[in-house]
DNA sequence: CGGTTTTGACCAGCGC
DNA sequence: GCGCTGGTCAAAACCG
């Protein structure tokens, strides 16, 4: 009873067709991949980068086999979201402040209006980007603030799914974090969305919040083996930079020769996904 | 006191 | 049509 992977938990039919047309997202400069969740990396580049290389065919393929030499590694999978039949409402179901308030409706069964209304937008499928990180850390920090509205337990996975959006009212952006069911230590991130705004800054980043410095610093007393504030974007765009450099090397093979790093904490992530060659220009 | 987390219930989509 | 599962809501509890 093993054979869906939890990635597939999540729902088969959008990670088939992620896997479908990821090489056409990957296609993309990655920088207009992360542009499209929000993430400014603040550079430019005509440098098509794919990250395919990065990616599994297969979000789960990697799962048992690529951990199996120890340290982090992540894979990241992206998804292009399926067309919005109304686009007016990309930014709004449970997002939308109004919505929300209209949304204990749901609870009330006498509200038609609500319930047609909820039907009319269904669900909105916004591009999805996963990370699968071997890491102790369940939230790991990306830049933002995320408010957990949600969890569930996930068949055929002993863990449970917990289910995060961004703090910001304005901002669409969701975000799932489990770990899998095959190899425990490895978390599975999927961003779902795009930031309307900047990252919040982080005190060990030097950067200052950028709308809400205070209570993020509540949110960021995190294990000592936590990933860069900016991981992701990190990655990425070390990612990029690999790209302009002859020599590229990537996780895959990466999992295998973990690198040696003199900083425990960079090697638990960054020092499995990003070779040495990329940290080190 | 304000923000976050927890948790049970509800709803929608999908497969059979 | 029915049941299962994922996703979301919202009240209560919790925390700094």
């Amino acid at each position: 009873m093993n054979d869906p992977p939890d990635l597939s938990n999540d729902d088969s039919a959008a990670w088939r067709e992620l896997t479908a047309s990821e090489s056409d997202f990957f296609d993309r400069d990655t920088s207009t991949i992360l542009s499209d969740f929000g993430w400014n990396l603040g550079h430019s580049s005509d440098h098509p980068h794919n990250l395919s290389d990065l990616t599994p065919t297969k979000p789960h393929q990697n799962l048992p086999a690529s951990t199996s030499s120890c340290s982090s590694s992540v894979a990241a999978v992206t998804e292009v979201s399926t067309p919005n039949t109304n686009p007016s409402a990309t930014s709004s179901s449970s997002e939308d402040p109004a919505e929300n308030s209209t949304a204990s409706a749901v609870k009330t069964p006498p509200e038609t209006p609500v319930k047609e209304k909820k039907k009319a937008q269904k669900r909105i499928r916004q591009p999805r980007f996963a990370f699968m990180t071997k890491s102790d850390v369940d939230n790991l920090e990306d830049g933002y603030r995320w408010r957990k509205y949600g969890q569930k337990a996930v068949k055929n996975s002993p863990f449970p799914r917990s289910y995060y959006r961004c703090t910001n009212s304005r901002c669409t952006v969701k975000k799932r974090v489990e770990r899998s069911s095959e190899d425990p230590s490895i978390v599975i991130t999927t961003y779902e969305g795009q930031h309307c705004h900047q990252t919040i800054g982080f005190p060990r980043g030097g950067i200052l919040t950028a709308h809400d410095p205070h209570s993020f610093t509540s949110h960021h007393h995190l294990p000592p083996p936590l990933p860069n504030p900016y991981y992701y974007q990190e990655l990425l765009h070390q990612l990029h930079r690999e790209n302009n450099t002859p020599s590229p090397q990537l996780p895959q093979s990466t999992t295998e020769d973990a690198p040696t790093l003199s900083n425990p904490s960079e090697e638990g992530l960054l020092g499995d996904i990003v070779p040495q060659t990329m940290r080190n220009p």
